[in-house]
RNA sequence: GCCCGGGUGGCGGAAUUGGUAUACGCGUUCGACUUAAAAUCGAAUCUCGAAAGAGGUAUGGGUUCGACUCCCAUCCUGGGCACCA
C-alpha cells in the first residue's frame, strides 16, 4: 500500500461521484423518504473558517449513514442571497448586491466542494432568483388576502370574511385583534372601498400599519426587535453594531400574534432541545390572568387593567397609566392641572425613548387627580401616571399594591398608603410594612382567609379559587395576553423580494395579479440606504409611477419557506409539486446554529402553518427535530473573526490534513452541541487514526478466519455508531471506531470481511480514503451507496466477563468467569481468593449483592 | 430579579432505570529506532504514600450495601427574558 496522500485521494474520489451521480436524489422513489437539511447560509461574503461546516459534516454523516440504510435522502444546499448580509457587503465593497452574491457565491460553494457533502448540486436554490421569490411574493399575497377565524382556528379567504360582512343581519364578527368591531350589512354596504379597506386591514394576517419601530439609521432600515440588541452605549443593530433608535413609521406587518397559541402548543412535541423550546415559549410569553374593570370616578369612563397576579388583589390601593396611553387625555378632560400632567408624562416618555429596551429603571410619577372605584370594594384608589407602566403590555394601566417590589417603591416615593394581604411568601414583607394596614390574614399559615374561606388551601388552589371568586362576583373576567408582537414584514432597502402590491390615486391598494408574478427588483444605479426612511425604490420613476410598493421584504421572507422548494426546486406552476410535498412532507432533521431561536425558526414555523391552513404543507410543523451545533472558537478562545486574527480556514486544513481528517476531527473535538476552540493539536490525533487505519489494510486477508474476540467488538461497535449517528453523539460514535481500531492493531492478520463493516461504519465521517480502501481490496462498487451493516445481538456477547469483587464497595479483586455464571458459584470462587479471603478473615458477611456480570459486593 | 443549562485529570471529554470514575484523543515523561531531528513504535501519566493503603467527580449535608448519577442547601459559570404588572 502506496503511502497515503489525501490530497490526490480525495480529488479522485469527488470526481467520480459528481461523474456517478452518486447523490442525486429522485423525486420518483418507492424508498423511504429521509429529508435532512442545514440552515440555509446567507452570503455574508466574509468566506467560510472552521466552524462553519461543523453542522454540515454533522447532518452529512447522518446523511450519509441514512443513504447507506437505503433511505432515499434528501439533502440540499444554496443560499439566502437577499437581505441585509449580501447587502451591507455590497456597500462596503462599492459593487453591485447582484455581483456580489454572484462572487460569494462561487467562493462558498468552492470552500464547500472540497470538503466531500452529499449535496444533489441540481437542487440548489437561491432566494434572490426570481423563480424563487416569485413564490415567497405568492405567498405573501395569500398571507394578505386571508383572516385568522378564530371559531375555525384557522387561517381564512378574506373573502369569506367579506361575506360574512355582507350576510344581511350579521352584526359584530368576531375580530382578531383588540378592535371589537360592529356594523350591520348595510353599515357596511354604504362605507367607502378606503373604509372598507381600513376595516379590512385590522383582519388581513400581512397588514399595513403605523407603528413605534426599531430605526437604524445607519443601515437605513427598520430591524425586528430579534435583529437589535443591547449594549452598553444603548440599543444596536445586531449586524454592524449600529445604534438604534425609535421611530413612528408606516409599515407592512404579519399578525403572527394570531398564531400564538399554536406556535406555543406545537412546542410541546417537537424534538427539539429544551433551551430553545424555553426561548420560544418566553418570547411568545402566554401570560393567563384577569382584567379588572372599574370606574372613573365623575367620568363616564372605565379604565381596565390586566393581571397575572391577582393573589393579593384585595391589597390594591392605588392606580397608574403608563404616560404615553391614548386614554390618558381623555382621563384628564376637565381638571386644572390637565396641560400639566401631560406635559410631566411627555417628559417621562421621551426620557424613556433615550434607553435601550429595558435599561429605563427610573421611577418617576404624577398624580393625575383622578380616582377610580375600586371594582372589589367601595374605596376610591387614587390614579397615577407612572413612569414604569407600559402602553403595549396589557392594558397599559396597573392596579398597584405593596406585594409588588416596583409598586411598592413607587408608592413610597409618592406616599401612597398600602395595605397587605398576607401569603405564603410574604411574610417579610408584612413585617416590613407593619405601620401599614394588614387585611385579610392567617398568621400562621399565610393562606388567604377572608373575605372568602380558603383555610387548608396550598397557593394553586387558593389562585384558582380567587378566579373563581372574583369572576363570579363580577369584579374581573379571565383574559389571555401575549408578549409577542406582530413581526414587521418591510425594510427600507433595496436588495430584497418586492413587495407584490400598489397604491392607486385614491390609496387604495391593489395585487399585482398572480400571473405577472415575479415582481422583478428593478436595476438601479444607486441601492444605498437613502437614510430618511424610504427605500430606494422611491427613487426609481418606472417603479414609484405605478405606485408600487417600495419597502421590499425582510430577510426572514424567503428563508420562511425555502424547505418546501428544495422538494421540488424547478416547478412553474407552484411552490413545490403536490406529489412531492406529499412525499417528502417535511424536514426530518434540521440542523443549524440556536442564534435563530426566535427569528427564522418562530417565522417559518408561522408561515408553514399558514400554509397548512391552506392548504399546501400537510404537516402542522416544518421541523420535527432539530440539532444545534455549537460553535468552534479560536485557538485563544474567542469567537472567530478577522477582528482578532484567529479565522482558520477549512481549505487550509484540507490542504495540509485533508477532509477525511477535518470531518473526523470536527465531529471528535466534542459533543456537538458544545461550543469548542479549534486545537492544531488535537487534530493530529483524527489524522493518526486515519493513517493507522490506512496501514491496517496490509495485514487484511481473506484467508485469515474472523478472530471471535475481535468479532464481539466490531459488533458491538457498529451497534454503538449506528445508535450514535442517530443521536448526534458523534464524538463517542469516533472514539468507538478508535477503540475497534486499536484492537484490530493487535492482531497479526485481519479478516477481510470483518475490515470492510469496519470500513462502512468510518465511510460517513471519512468517506474519501475508505472509499480508496474499499477500491483496492477490490471492490467494484461504491463504498459510500453499499449496505449499511447490520449488527449482530448474536456476535455482541462476550463469552467471558469480567467481575469485580468488592469487599465494604471496595474493589478488592477481580474475575473472568463464563459469562451468565450462577451467583453462588461466583460468591463461592471469590471467597476462596486470597486477595478477597484476607479482607473477610474474622468478619461476618452481612449482606451479599450481586450484579450479574459486573460485580459482587460483600458487606461485612 | 425571573426562567433554562452546566461544573469530572494539565487540556477536549467518556460513564445515567444508582453498580469497578476518568473510556477515547491531545499533551507531558521515559524508552526504542536515528549521526541528529521529525515521524513512527513501546511504557507510564487523578492526588498523597517507599509500600500496604487512603482520599477523590464545585462545596456542605441527606437517602442507600453502593451516588458523577437521586434529594436539600450553598458557591461558581454559560445562555435566555426583563419596569411584562
Amino acid at each position: 500500500m502506496k503511502d497515503y496522500n489525501h490530497l490526490e485521494i480525495e480529488k479522485k474520489w469527488q470526481a467520480i461521484w459528481t461523474k456517478k451521480k452518486a447523490y442525486k436524489t429522485s423525486n420518483n422513489s418507492k424508498k423511504k423518504k429521509y429529508y435532512i437539511l442545514d440552515m440555509i447560509p446567507y452570503l455574508s461574503g466574509a468566506g467560510l473558517h472552521v466552524g462553519h461546516p461543523k453542522g454540515y459534516i454533522g447532518s452529512d454523516v447522518l446523511a450519509r449513514m441514512k443513504l447507506m440504510q437505503g433511505f432515499n435522502v434528501l439533502h440540499p444546499m444554496g443560499y439566502d442571497a437577499f437581505g441585509l448580509p449580501a447587502e451591507q457587503y455590497a456597500l462596503e465593497h462599492n459593487i453591485h448586491p447582484r455581483k456580489a452574491v454572484e462572487i460569494n457565491g462561487k467562493t462558498f460553494e468552492k470552500q464547500l466542494s472540497i470538503i466531500g457533502f452529499t449535496y444533489d448540486w441540481d437542487r440548489k436554490i437561491s432566494t434572490d432568483d426570481p423563480n424563487f421569490y416569485r413564490w415567497t411574493q405568492w405567498i405573501f399575497l395569500k398571507i394578505y388576502n386571508s383572516w385568522y377565524n378564530k371559531k375555525t382556528n384557522k387561517a381564512e379567504p378574506i373573502t369569506e370574511l367579506i361575506k360574512k360582512f355582507e350576510k344581511s343581519g350579521s352584526t359584530g364578527i368576531l375580530a382578531v385583534t383588540e378592535n371589537n368591531q360592529s356594523f350591520t350589512s348595510s353599515d357596511w354596504k354604504s362605507k367607502t372601498s378606503k373604509e372598507k379597506q381600513d376595516v379590512l386591514m385590522k383582519y388581513r394576517l400581512a397588514y399595513e400599519g403605523f407603528s413605534e419601530v426599531n430605526w437604524c439609521p445607519q443601515l437605513g432600515t427598520v430591524l425586528a426587535n430579534d435583529e437589535v440588541i443591547d449594549s452598553p452605549k444603548g440599543p444596536v443593530s445586531e449586524r454592524g453594531g449600529f445604534p438604534v433608535v425609535k421611530k413612528n413609521m408606516r409599515q407592512w406587518f404579519m399578525r403572527i400574534t394570531a398564531y400564538a397559541d399554536r406556535l406555543l402548543d406545537g412546542l410541546e412535541d417537537l424534538d427539539w432541545s429544551s433551551h430553545i423550546k424555553e426561548i420560544q415559549k418566553n418570547w411568545i410569553g402566554k401570560s393567563e390572568g384577569l382584567i379588572f374593570s372599574a370606574k372613573v370616578k365623575g367620568l363616564n369612563m372605565v379604565l381596565e387593567t390586566f393581571t397575572a397576579h391577582f393573589e393579593a388583589c384585595y391589597a390594591d390601593t392605588f392606580y397608574v397609566i403608563a404616560p404615553d396611553h391614548v386614554l390618558l387625555p381623555e382621563l384628564l378632560d376637565g381638571l386644572p392641572d390637565r396641560d400639566l400632567v401631560l406635559k410631566k408624562a411627555k417628559e417621562m416618555v421621551d426620557r424613556r425613548k433615550g434607553f435601550a429596551e429595558g435599561e429605563y429603571k427610573e421611577i418617576d410619577g404624577v398624580f393625575t387627580g383622578r380616582y377610580v372605584i375600586n371594582p372589589m370594594g367601595n374605596e376610591d384608589l387614587p390614579v397615577w401616571v407612572a413612569s414604569f407602566a407600559l402602553a403595549n403590555y396589557g392594558t397599559g394601566i396597573v392596579k398597584c399594591s405593596a406585594h409588588d417590589e416596583r409598586d411598592f417603591s413607587f408608592a413610597k416615593k409618592f406616599n401612597i398608603p398600602l395595605k397587605v394581604t398576607m401569603l405564603p411568601t410574604d411574610k417579610e414583607l408584612a413585617r416590613k410594612v407593619q405601620n401599614f394596614e394588614i387585611c385579610f390574614t392567617d398568621a400562621s399559615t399565610g393562606i388567604l382567609i377572608e373575605p372568602h374561606n380558603f383555610i387548608g388551601r396550598n397557593a394553586a388552589d387558593s389562585r384558582l379559587d380567587m378566579v373563581k371568586h372574583v369572576t363570579s362576583k363580577g369584579f374581573a373576567r379571565i383574559h389571555t395576553t401575549y408578549k409577542m408582537r406582530d413581526a414587521i414584514f418591510a425594510r427600507q432597502r433595496y436588495w430584497g423580494e418586492p413587495i407584490p402590491l400598489y397604491h392607486d390615486k385614491n390609496g387604495i391598494i391593489h395585487e399585482v395579479s398572480e400571473k405577472s408574478l415575479p415582481l422583478k427588483l428593478p436595476d438601479v444605479k444607486s441601492y444605498k440606504p437613502t437614510g430618511t426612511g424610504e427605500s430606494p425604490l422611491a427613487g426609481v420613476a418606472s417603479w414609484s409611477k405605478k405606485g408600487l410598493e417600495t419597502n421590499t421584504m425582510p430577510g426572514w421572507a424567503g428563508s420562511s419557506w425555502y424547505f418546501l422548494r428544495y422538494m421540488d426546486p424547478q416547478n412553474k406552476k407552484g411552490i413545490a409539486d403536490k406529489k412531492a410535498i406529499k412525499y417528502w412532507k417535511n424536514v426530518d432533521m434540521y440542523v443549524g446554529g440556536a442564534e435563530h431561536a426566535t427569528g427564522h425558526l418562530l417565522y417559518s414555523r408561522f408561515w408553514h402553518k399558514f400554509l397548512k391552513d391552506y392548504g399546501i404543507a400537510i404537516t402542522e410543523e416544518p421541523f420535527p427535530a432539530l440539532r444545534n451545533q455549537g460553535l468552534i472558537m479560536g485557538i485563544d478562545g474567542r469567537k472567530m473573526s478577522k477582528r482578532w486574527g484567529n479565522v482558520v480556514n477549512p481549505t487550509d486544513v484540507v490542504n495540509s490534513y485533508g477532509a477525511d481528517t477535518l470531518r473526523l476531527y470536527e465531529m471528535f473535538m466534542g459533543p456537538f452541541e458544545g461550543s469548542l476552540p479549534w486545537s492544531t493539536d488535537n487534530i493530529i490525533g483524527s489524522r493518526r487514526f486515519i493513517e493507522r487505519v490506512w496501514k491496517l489494510v496490509e495485514r487484511v486477508s481473506k484467508k485469515t478466519k474472523s478472530d471471535p474476540k475481535l468479532e464481539v467488538i466490531l459488533h458491538k461497535t457498529i451497534a454503538k455508531v449506528t445508535e450514535d449517528i442517530q443521536n448526534f453523539a458523534f464524538n463517542t460514535a469516533v472514539s468507538a471506531m478508535m477503540i475497534l481500531s486499536n484492537e484490530m492493531d493487535k492482531k497479526e492478520s485481519l479478516n477481510q470481511r470483518d475490515f470492510e463493516l469496519f470500513l462502512k461504519i468510518l465511510s460517513p465521517f471519512s468517506p474519501h480514503f475508505t472509499e480508496e480502501i474499499w477500491n483496492k481490496l477490490g471492490n467494484k462498487s461504491l463504498l459510500v451507496l453499499e449496505k449499511w451493516p447490520k449488527f449482530d445481538p448474536k456476535k455482541m456477547v462476550d463469552a467471558e466477563v469480567k467481575i469485580a469483587i468488592l469487599i465494604n464497595n471496595k474493589v478488592r479483586a477481580e474475575m473472568l468467569i463464563p459469562k451468565d455464571e450462577k451467583e453462588a458459584e461466583i460468591v463461592r470462587i471469590a471467597k476462596e481468593m486470597p486477595d478477597v479471603n484476607k479482607w473477610l478473615i474474622g468478619k461476618e458477611v452481612k449482606k451479599v449483592i450481586y450484579i450479574p456480570n459486573r460485580l459482587v459486593n460483600f458487606v461485612v
